[in-house]
Parts: C-alpha cells; sequence; structure tokens
RNA sequence: GCUGGGAUAGCGAAGUGGUCAAACGCAUCAGACUGUAAAUCUGCCGGCUUCGGCCUUCGUAGGUUCGACUCCUACUCCCAGCA
C-alpha cells in the first residue's frame, strides 16, 4: 500500500518562479504564502479568527514547544493540532532543530540532541525518531524533518550541521513511513514530510545538500539556516539550491521574512511558503510595518497622530483605529495594543505575499517588486 | 510650641569627608528583533562637546577643611510623636 503524495498543483511557473496550491488533508494553500508562526500552537496575541480575517492560510507549530507543553500525545487525544487549537485549517510543524541554535542549553550528539527545559531543567531528548514520533502525534500536516539549525560563517561548523543533517535524513524518512503507514492502516488522514537543505551560505554545501535532498521520498523541502543580512548571498543559495530541488514538489523557506525583501527573493527564487516570527514579534514589540518601511509606534511623533499608522492599510487596525491610539496603548503596555499591532504586521505581510502571488500570475512581479522595495528601503 | 526624622537628577531611592554628574528602579528619548526561553533585549537619560573632556549641581545662605552630597551654624519647607 502505497502512502498518499502530498499534491501541489503548479498554476504557473516563470522561471524559478511560480505560483500554486498545496492541498492538505485540512485545506488548500495558495502559494506563494506566508504562513503565521504559532509555536505553541497559538499565533502569540492573535485568535484563529483574527488570523482568518487577515487572511492567513495556515500555521506553523514547533514540535519541541509542543513536547514540553502540553505533550504530543495530548494534542493526539485532542484530535491533532488543527482540531486541538480550533484552527481547523493547514497547519505546519517545525521539527525541533532550530532550538538546537536558539537555545543555549542544547548538547548536540551524532544520534540527536538534549535540551535542558528552560521552564524546569527537565532533560528534553530528541533526535529523528522522537521528532518524527512526536510530530504525527500533533499531527500537522506537514513537518519537518529533523536537522540541525546553524547560524556561523565557519565552514567547518557549517559542514558538520549539515553533514549531520544528512546522516539523520534517513532515520526521518524510515520512521515517518512507518508511522505513515500505521496511519494509513487505521484509517487515519495522511501527514506529510519535508526534508530539510542545509549548507549555509556555502554554494558548494548547499549544492551537495540540495542533491542529497532532491532523490529523497519525501513530499516537499525546507530550506533552512537562512539568518543573514547579505541579501544577494542569501538569494543566490536560494536560487541555487531551488535549481537542484524537483520542481514538482513543494518548498517552505524556513524562518526568513523579517523583512519584506525576504518575501520578494523567495518566492523569484522558487519558494512557495514562508514562515517567521518576526512579523508578531516586532509588533509586540512596537514596529509596525508600513509601505514606506518600519516605523516604531512608540516614538512620541505618534503621540498627537489622528490618522491611522497606514491610511492605505486594509488592516482591522488601521480601519477602526488612529496611531495616536495605539501609540497610547503602546505608552500603558495594554494587552489590546499589542494584539492590533499583531494584527496590522501579519496582514501586511500576508497581503504582500498575496500581491506577489497575483503578480506572478498576470506577469508583473518585476514591477511590483520593484516599486515596492523602492519605496519600503526608500530611507 | 517642644522632641525626633527628613530635604539628592522628571519620580522613587542609594551615597554619610576625596575614586560623585552622583548606584539602583521607574518614567522619558531612541535602537534591535529572521524555522519565538522574546509582553524581550540594548543604548541614552544635568548642560556643552572637536566625544578627549569642559562646565554647573545634591532645600537656601554662610562656615570648617587641601577637599563637602557627606561636618558645623542659621533659615525655609515636609513628616511623625507630644503639647
Amino acid at each position: 500500500m502505497l502512502a498518499p503524495q502530498l499534491k501541489f498543483d503548479i498554476e504557473k511557473q516563470t522561471g524559478l518562479m511560480r505560483a500554486g496550491v498545496i492541498h492538505t488533508p485540512h485545506g488548500d494553500i495558495q502559494t506563494p504564502a506566508f504562513v503565521g508562526a504559532a509555536t505553541r500552537a497559538t499565533v502569540k496575541a492573535l485568535t484563529h479568527a483574527q488570523m482568518r480575517e487577515l487572511g492567513s492560510q495556515a500555521i506553523l507549530a514547533n514540535t519541541y514547544h509542543l513536547i514540553l507543553a502540553p505533550g504530543p500525545a495530548l494534542i493526539a487525544q485532542a484530535g491533532g493540532l488543527a482540531a486541538f487549537t480550533g484552527w481547523n485549517g493547514p497547519t505546519f510543524t517545525d521539527s525541533g532543530g532550530f532550538q538546537m541554535l536558539s537555545l543555549t542549553d542544547a548538547k548536540i550528539d551524532h544520534d540527536g540532541v538534549t535540551f535542558k527545559s528552560h521552564i524546569n531543567g527537565d532533560k528534553i531528548r530528541m533526535n529523528p525518531e522522537i521528532s518524527m514520533q512526536a510530530q504525527w502525534q500533533i499531527g500537522a500536516d506537514i513537518h519537518m524533518a529533523f536537522d540541525q539549525a546553524i547560524d556561523s560563517t565557519d565552514k567547518n561548523l557549517v559542514r558538520q550541521a549539515m553533514e549531520r543533517t544528512h546522516n539523520w535524513l534517513p532515520r526521518n524518512i524510515r520512521e515517518h513511513q512507518h508511522l505513515a503507514a500505521a496511519a494509513q492502516a487505521a484509517g487515519q488522514p495522511a501527514q506529510f514530510l519535508y526534508a530539510v537543505v542545509q549548507g549555509g551560505l556555502f554554494e558548494d554545501l548547499r549544492r551537495q545538500s540540495a542533491e542529497l535532498m532532491a532523490a529523497q521520498p519525501v513530499d516537499g523541502f525546507g530550506i533552512g539556516s537562512l539568518y543573514t543580512t547579505e541579501t544577494e548571498a542569501t538569494a543566490n543559495i536560494i536560487k541555487l539550491t531551488n535549481e537542484i530541488l524537483p520542481q514538482d514538489k513543494p518548498r517552505h523557506l524556513l524562518g526568513m521574512g523579517s523583512e519584506p525583501r525576504d518575501l520578494f527573493i523567495g518566492a523569484q527564487y522558487g519558494c512557495d511558503t514562508f514562515d517567521c516570527v518576526a512579523p508578531t514579534r516586532q509588533a509586540r514589540n512596537g514596529a509596525l510595518y508600513t509601505p514606506n518601511g518600519r516605523v516604531n509606534i512608540k516614538n512620541a511623533r505618534f503621540r498627537h497622530q489622528f490618522t491611522p499608522v497606514d491610511p492605505d492599510c486594509d488592516c482591522y487596525l488601521c480601519q477602526y483605529f488612529t496611531a495616536a491610539y495605539l501609540h497610547h496603548l503602546f505608552k500603558v503596555d495594554e494587552i489590546t495594543g499589542k494584539t492590533l499591532a499583531s494584527i496590522h504586521n501579519e496582514r501586511f505581510v500576508v497581503r504582500t505575499t498575496d500581491r506577489i502571488r497575483a503578480s506572478i500570475l498576470n506577469d508583473s512581479f518585476e514591477d511590483y517588486k520593484s516599486a515596492f522595495l523602492a519605496q519600503y528601503y526608500a530611507n
């Protein structure tokens, strides 16, 4: 019995760039799409209703965090992530690999990693099998293979992380196939696996990694460990990676989207989905995206601005509230301010990605890109 | 009226002879944030500055001392207790 494949239709392709639809068991994702970061099974400060209203199509939760609480078994009991959260739409999980980079207390070895819980000091052991099992219990539509994320310019370290990721890949796949077969036999919905390309900013390592990944029996690909501000180098890496990866499977650019130009770069060079914590994190800290660049709503100049943050924005914040009001909410630290700012930023990236999609479909991507970037980065 | 205690930068509060433009917290003013240990973190925070310093400050006015936010005197105001 062959496990079902993740269905991905490409509607239009221009060079590496494409617009398509990913069909998940919980609904379709029109791509390119921005996926909301819901690390602990919620997009911070936002309800699912708000996420839907601003046009979000999918969310991404984190296996490591859900292992800590409430535990994968409980989410399985609840019927899986989509049901547990009430989101009832397409979902992704990250594998826990990023926490090898983001958490200082992570001891990495050949088999996996041991985290020391920041909550109570518990040892949390993760490896490909544990991550796959946890992700199957959590039950997102799309899983990431357990990899090692790294942010370094030291080629030896980057190579080491890449080789570790490569060594872990067959274990991810084997465990995933095993769990997929069991689920299929039990009549449960399918879940899908993306393999993650590593190699930092080194072209030869990226090629090597992409070539290995391209040959795997997986449903799609993640592109990991790109955190640099060196835009051109990043663009080049994404491009050469996607030239190697098979065209008919979706690619997810992991964690990139702190800067709107990341979305353009990603889409232009063949990525279909993106996730990033920046829109919501920065929103909570008062940084709002506008077509003319980022603004800090806490700045004194907004105290008396009785017009919207962005008069042309169609989000709930800009439709109903002034910048002066949001400024006030931030100054007195009311939670509503964080919510409104998060709606605005999330809407901004979702809308921008939607427009990128539209521009691909009607052959105006270059025009849209240059106009957007010229305005956003004018100063 | 008496007896104690106290007055330090926007606020609160350390400092009790020199290393004090003055700890620390808050506020102010800015900055950062890329598969979220992030409602977090950083800088600034008397004035001027060629960023090396220079100048003016610790209720007010005097005094002691080489040197005072720190000791003495008087005054002003605040607080507590007693009348």
